[in-house]
RNA sequence: GGGCCGUUAGCUCAGCUAGGUAGAGCAUCGGACUUUUAAUCCGGCGGUCGCGAGUUCGAUCCUCGCACGGCCCA
């Protein structure tokens, strides 16, 4: 058949032409190669659980531990009656091995993609991984009607099939169900990645991760653990009173962080917009509205390259609080991440392992001016702009470049940037204190206005959080916006623009509030282990093909 | 933007500092096999060696350029 008709053609195009014909053949047997006619009753992970009461095999070597994904969130374990699926009791045996199930056990229908598959001619094994893990299923020509089993023998790995059956152990201990049944689900065409590698290739995989995700188990869990993560995050705020919101992604005016945006153009309007690169000025405004607690869980977009720790379109999480101020924030932002973190670790408690961090409360506290001073800056020069000036020529001659444009609050940043946050070390710390003139949105210090009530958490040396007493006095802002407008006209393409409708709502009157930002990627690649954001994002962008 | 590394069968990789137009394992196909755990055994099929130039009698291999990717730096 398939051999002699495809043998002239290459290696893919031969494979997909032999599945072809298999799929071909299913429908000469009359069996729907995409069929859609079974319902399980299990998942995996249900029916090992109920497997977990039958007694072990009586052989010699010991039971070995079912192998396979690891369970995703499942109910416990149901108690189960004694003595049923023994093989000692019960009908007759089905044929001459031990552990079999008496003829009265209970059956199991599980679905899944056929992960494995292991033929001995007149009996196979065969493994199928449904959402919740991998289950072993046996099948045997004297068990299996003839037509399951000649549709059987059309299945090949990554294929998608039912069972039904009892359980039973294999000698080797294995909770395993016996196929009474086998329902022909799906047939693939194109042959999953190579079973003991799997797929590796970075490129390969996020182009294709779909394939990914069943390839790699690991894949899988950790998508599972940042969904669990999200929820985690909007269930502490939901339990303290936040409200939910969506607020803009098409904004027509740039601002609420310092980033590049995408542009993009409304045709009934003929109007450019920018896809937001943050969603602050919206939520601010709800606050004016008298929400109070609110938060927003969703993407934002910034148009700069591409890095194992930058995706041009990103979640974050930002929330506004009243009454709330930099300091009770710093506190909410410890008890929120600690919170969250002891969720993922009771359900994925390998995430613990390898971490150079620990979140333990209370997180260190670090002064940005302390900081800058620790590292060699003289002390007068945070106060004095000419011994700002002189310092950083003695030190920093050959980056001149950089911080020569800035203002004196702009080099102590740079300092900072420059000197201190490569040294942060892995350990959480919040670095206390921003210079208002990098923080335009932020409240000056009431007792030295030049810096701002401002925090930023690194962990594990990155980034991840950003918070503050939010500026809620119009003039000041407006003061502030007109600073980023000249900004702006000398070059600075990531300075904000002039948000006249943001003035006029804190002219209606903005309560005093706190607020903060957290890059949910960079959360998730942190507690995780994820090296590079790419693999945090199911879909990160890439170049187009061709 | 700069430096280094990579691109060979559907997948994972050898081969490249001996230049003689390709190998292994898995998958797949044919055969054997009723307790496997990367099953095993026997026999097949499968490749414009990323793309384009150059050197050479001859290039997967050497040289140059390009594309895509990874890591590091800015």
């Amino acid at each position: 058949m398939a051999d002699e008709e495809h043998e002239d053609k290459g290696g893919l195009e031969r494979i997909l032409a032999d599945r072809r014909d298999k799929a071909a053949k299913l429908r000469t047997n009359g069996l729907h190669p995409y069929a859609n006619d079974f319902h399980p009753t299990h998942t995996a992970a249900h029916a090992l659980e109920a497997g977990n009461s039958l007694p072990a095999p009586a052989a010699n070597e010991p039971p070995q531990p079912n192998r396979g994904l690891q369970p995703a969130a499942l109910d416990p374990p149901q108690p189960r009656p004694e003595g049923r699926g023994s093989a000692e009791e019960g009908g007759p045996p089905l044929a001459g091995h031990a552990g079999e199930p008496p003829t009265d056990a209970p059956r199991f229908s599980v679905a899944g993609r056929i992960a494995a598959l292991r033929s001995f001619g007149k009996a196979a094994f065969v493994k199928l991984d449904d959402r919740t893990g991998r289950m072993q299923v046996q099948v045997r020509r004297d068990v299996l009607p003839a037509p399951d089993f000649a549709a059987f023998k059309l299945a090949e790995s990554g294929d998608f099939a039912g069972v039904t059956g009892p359980l039973f152990r294999t000698k080797t201990g294995e909770v395993t169900i016996l196929a009474e049944h086998w329902h022909y689900l799906t047939k693939t065409l194109r042959p999953p990645p190579e079973k003991w590698h799997g797929l590796t290739d970075i490129e390969t995989r996020l182009r294709h991760r779909s394939v990914d995700l069943f390839a790699n188990p690991d894949v899988q869990r950790l998508f599972r653990a940042r969904g669990l993560l999200v929820r985690a995050l909007r269930d502490y705020l939901d339990g303290e009173g936040f409200l939910e919101v969506e607020t803009p992604m098409l904004h027509s005016v740039q601002g609420g962080a310092a980033a590049r945006p995408f542009v993009t153009h409304h045709n009934a309007l003929d109007l450019d917009l920018f896809l937001r690169i943050a969603p602050e000025l919206f939520l601010k405004r709800l606050l004016v509205g008298g929400l109070e607690r609110v938060y927003e869980l969703g993407r934002c977009f910034r148009n700069e390259g591409l890095s194992t720790r930058h995706n041009p379109e990103f979640t974050m999480l930002e929330f506004y609080e009243a009454y709330a101020t930099c300091d009770t924030v710093l506190e909410r932002t410890e008890e929120m991440l600690c919170r969250v973190d002891a969720r993922l670790l009771a359900q994925y408690p390998a995430y613990a392992e390898g971490r150079t961090f620990r979140l333990d409360r209370p997180f260190r506290r670090l002064h940005m001016a302390d900081a800058v001073t620790e590292r060699g800056a003289p002390p007068g020069s945070l106060t004095d702009p000419a011994a700002m000036d002189a310092f950083l020529a003695a030190v920093h001659p050959a980056q001149r470049a950089s911080w020569e444009p800035l203002d004196h609050g702009g080099r102590i940043y740079w300092l900072f940037e420059t000197l201190v946050e490569p040294n942060l070390g892995p350990q959480p710390v919040f670095v206390l204190g921003y210079p208002a003139a990098v923080s335009p949105l932020a409240r000056p210090n009431d007792a030295a206005p030049f810096w701002t009530d401002r925090f930023e958490l690194f962990v594990g040396g990155q980034e991840l959080a950003n918070a503050f007493s939010e500026l809620n006095d119009p003039d000041l802002q407006a003061e502030r916006f007109r600073a980023q407008v000249e900004a702006r006209r000398k070059g600075d393409a990531e300075a904000m623009e002039y948000d006249v409708e943001y003035v006029q709502a804190l002219e209606h009157g903005m309560p005093p509030a706190g607020g903060f930002g957290l890059g949910v990627d960079r959360l998730t690649m942190l507690l995780c282990g994820v090296g590079s954001i790419r693999e945090a994002i199911l879909f990160p962008l890439r170049r187009p093909v061709g």
